[in-house]
RNA sequence: GGAGGAUUAGCGAAGUGGCCAAACGCAGCAGACUGUAAAUCUGUUCCCAUCGGGUUCGGUGGUUCGAAUCCAUCAUCCUCCA
């Protein structure tokens, strides 16, 4: 193996500059030097490590918090190094060992296809297309028998098993943890033996699982992963990390606008950490920002308004950031209306005589799902017509060809006959 | 296989025959304030309705004038013993 004193000053350089850039933001690199030894050897051999991602099969959301993993995976691309994209469609036809009682349902190949053709369309958003291999892990794992699988497990103790944190909670507080459960981090591992992965990548809630690729690794006679592992960063409410089901999030594929407004609610302290993980800047431009803001020459607004511009330029490009700008400021800083309100006909069939009443036209226009809430929303002066607040619930409105509807600051509609 | 316990609104959790559409917290929605869709404060949150009515407390069936609360049974989960 290449050592480190062996090499000419120009690898050293190289492989100095790699590991700098790799650490940006990790939290951790278990172990270190492994990394190393790997770095060497790719710039002495001119080889491309294989960096491995695994991910669920189940139709992908891709949110801001997920892009920390994406763009560490993006740098590594710029690196010249390979990604090893796992799509985890084995492991997701089974079931999912989050502890709910209820089992997925199981995806049809089907599914698992357009899933992974969405997860490739999002993650190109970041990642270089052309430096991802896709794979599927049925691959490997289906055509295991019984005999394997029982080898495999056999490598692992349940103590060993239990020392994963989350199983480690679930069982001290009584909730049920189903013997497959423990399969979960065994095929995940089982993923690094059959590719032979140099790297795996993760967020700092996988390490159990990334670590046991190693283990496994090792027990089968392959040569061992170096794992790296990424903060989870926290969601919009500044607390929670950011995930779908606590609607904390930031999607990628959501609205110019809504991506723009959403960003502009996270709290000021984590702007940074939002810029350093998830964005594309540069380490200078990170740099000026922190030192402006530390001394009070950048506005927290304006940086994150910055913000809020960049995740919009990344995912839809300059023009569409600069149109959810203005739209932020017109709406919530001006309090005026936008100008892209939904247009929405109302048939003259729920006409009564050219009226009807204001509880039915907000639950019709859709900005209300009942009447109970329309007569809420109303009474508690929620809601306009062209701007005009209107807080008797048992008004009756004979709406206008182009009216404009609004409840609270963020829902409006424009009545269409 | 045996013994005990749990299941309540989006989530967590109180409620053990009428005062229960069900405390409280979180989340949500709205108002005020603000650089902000942040924080904070206030109000509000099953459905239909003017009074009022309808459907809720794992499922089903019962007891009762009256059941989230009592009984039976089924389902799911947990703990301990084997």
């Amino acid at each position: 193996m290449a050592k480190w004193e062996e090499l000419s000053l120009e690898q050293q350089t190289e492989v100095t500059r790699q590991i700098e850039v790799i650490r940006r933001g990790v939290v951790e690199i278990v172990p270190e030097d492994e990394l190393k030894q790997k770095i060497i050897k790719s710039v002495v051999n001119k080889k491309p490590l294989k960096v491995k991602l695994g991910v669920d099969p189940s139709a992908p959301d891709i949110h801001i918090g997920h892009t920390v993993v994406l763009h560490k995976l993006r740098q590594f691309q710029e690196l010249g190094h390979t990604i090893q994209l796992i799509i985890g469609d084995f492991t997701g036809r089974i079931g999912d060992p989050t502890g709910k009682s209820e089992t997925r349902k199981q995806l049809t190949e089907e599914d698992v296809l357009k899933n992974a053709q969405s997860y490739k369309e999002q993650f190109v958003k970041v990642l270089d297309p052309d430096k991802i291999d896709v794979y599927f892990n049925s691959e490997w794992l289906s055509p295991l028998n019984f005999a394997d699988v029982v080898e495999l497990s056999a490598k692992v103790t349940v103590a060993r098993m239990l020392e994963r944190d989350d199983f480690t909670k679930r069982y001290n507080s009584g909730q049920s943890i189903s013997i497959h459960e423990f399969f979960y981090p065994l095929m995940q591992g089982y993923d690094s033996v059959a590719l032979q992965s140099d790297i795996e990548i993760g967020g700092t809630d996988q390490k159990f699982n990334l670590l046991m690729g190693r283990t496994l690794q090792k027990e089968y006679g392959v040569q061992t992963q170096a794992t790296v592992m990424l903060p989870l960063i926290e969601g919009l409410d500044g607390v929670k990390k950011m995930s779908k089901s606590l609607n904390n999030y930031i999607g990628i594929n959501e609205e110019p606008s809504e991506i723009y407004g959403k960003s502009m609610s996270i709290p000021d302290e984590l702007m940074v950490k939002y810029y350093e993980l998830a964005t594309d800047i540069s380490l200078e431009a990170l740099d000026k920002l922190k030192k402006g803001l530390e001394s009070g020459e950048v506005h927290p607004r304006d940086a994150k308004m910055q913000l809020a511009h960049t995740f919009v330029r990344m995912y839809y490009g300059k023009e569409q950031a600069d149109q959810a700008e203005e739209r932020f400021k017109t709406v919530f800083q001006k309090r005026a209306l936008p100008e892209d309100i939904p247009t929405i006909d109302i048939s003259t069939e729920e006409l009564d005589n050219g009226a009807l009443r204001l509880i039915n036209l907000l639950v019709l226009l859709k900005l209300q799902s009942s009447n109970g809430e329309a007569r809420r929303s109303i009474t508690q002066g929620a809601v306009r017509i062209n701007e005009e607040k209107i807080t008797d619930v048992n008004a009756v409105i004979t709406p206008n060809d182009g009216d404009i509807v609004q409840v609270g600051k963020r829902k409006f509609a424009k009545i269409s006959l």
